[in-house]
DNA sequence: AAATCTCTCAACCGCCGCTGT
DNA sequence: GACAGCGGCGGTTGAGAGATT
């Protein structure tokens, strides 16, 4: 046959022809939908009723937004996720136009990947416990040993610098490069374990002075959004056994997180993955965030800890090359150079830009329960 | 230019809950 | 209460397009 279409029992499966889509159209004009299973067979078409009902709920329905996903869908898909979970027909009735179906299918593709890239967990929206140990480690290590700022590792700092939203991003790279294409597959434990130990354990990490004190006081704590987690967290008091556990993961975020979990902006990632120019936006280069590393120096840390030891492709994990990492991280993320507004919470000309921010913006449907159902 | 890999998303599948008998 | 039919939902699949080698 040309196409993947098939042919059982007499009914038809696979993709639908134009011609089969204007006979469910014409049916449901005249005739209205309703009866699923009888509007096969008085349309004239050889598909089970289910397979009318999936093609007009989401495709061939008047209603239905085509395109892509504004900023503002991406951020309340975001937002209802983090209160629903994979519930994507009460989710898609909060996005007029949008169909269960491209919800979840937009979540599983692009959503999902970039909140894993962003340190964050798709699962729970709070920022990936993996990450944070490693980042928490690397600025005890990296930002607290001494207080003098002349050390020789500073020495040759210039402009060239590496902001913590690239080690952040280093960080997640780092952790998802075992599996590139999928998110949902981070370091076994044993390889994360044994990488958390080498940057720990390690006498270059440990004796490298970073960031005078005064610095690192102007560093802010990372605070959490709190109106979206207590929204969260009084939906799932109320039907998550596991609420014991979300708060254990929120006390550990408080009083562990790095500022580097805070430093992303989630509307220059969408504009960039969808392609816009972001080249023109303003970086507030003064920011406190912006810490003292210098490429090289941290290129040659991280070789030594990490490319030459124990990730390598014989034990199945990719080498880990800094360099190439540096140059896709600033190249593939807006965050770098003169392309970021954001760095911290309350640091920002524009607070919308730091994730969650506008997120706690939009208004869930006051048709939500207590239950978070509609 | 061809082969291979990766990604996207329309469509399918199986399960569940509701309703009528 | 048991059963069948149906619609709806979420997870998964696989063809096709695009990217990479």
């Amino acid at each position: 046959m040309t196409n993947s279409s098939t042919e059982k029992n007499g009914l038809k499966k696979g993709p639908w022809t134009p011609e089969e889509d204007q006979k469910l159209i014409d049916y449901i004009h005249k005739h209205g939908h309703g009866k699923w299973r009888t509007i096969p067979k008085n349309a004239g078409l050889k598909r089970c009723g289910k397979s009318c009902r999936l093609r007009w709920a989401n495709y061939l329905r008047p209603d239905i937004k085509r395109g892509r996903f504004s900023f503002e869908e991406e951020e309340a898909i975001i937002q209802l996720h983090s209160v629903l979970g994979n519930k994507w027909s009460t989710i898609a009735a909060n996005l007029p136009g949008r169909t269960d179906n491209e919800i979840k299918n937009y979540w599983n593709t692009h959503i999902k990947k970039k909140l894993f890239k962003m340190g964050i967990d798709p699962v729970t929206h709070t920022p990936r416990l993996d990450v944070l140990q490693l980042a928490s480690i690397l600025n005890t290590s990296l930002f607290n040993s001494s207080p003098q700022f002349n050390h020789p590792f500073l020495s040759g700092i210039g402009r060239s610098v590496i902001n913590p939203t690239h080690l952040l991003s280093l960080l997640s790279t780092l952790l998802s490069c075992q599996s590139r294409n999928n998110p949902d597959n981070v370091l076994n434990h044993n390889n994360y374990q044994q990488t958390i130990s080498q940057l720990s354990g390690s006498n270059l990490l440990q004796n490298q002075p970073q960031c005078s004190q005064m610095q690192l006081e102007t560093i802010p704590t990372f605070q959490p959004n709190q109106p979206q987690v207590s929204l969260q967290e009084n939906l799932i008091a109320k039907s998550n056994p596991l609420n014991m556990e979300h708060q254990l993961i929120k006390s550990k975020l408080q009083n562990q997180i790095s500022p580097l979990a805070t430093s992303f902006s989630l509307q220059n990632l969408w504009h960039y993955d969808n392609g816009d120019n972001i080249s023109g936006l303003s970086v507030p280069q003064s920011s406190s965030a912006m810490q003292c590393f210098s490429s090289s120096k941290f290129n040659s840390i991280f070789n030594n800890l990490l490319g030459n030891q124990n990730l390598s492709h014989n034990e199945g994990i990719p080498n880990f090359n800094l360099t190439s990492l540096l140059s896709s991280t600033t190249s593939s993320s807006p965050l770098n150079s003169s392309s970021s507004t954001t760095f911290f919470n309350g640091t920002t000309e524009d607070e919308r830009d730091t994730y969650g921010s506008n997120i706690l913006m939009y208004n869930i449907s006051n048709g939500l329960n207590d239950s978070g159902l509609l």
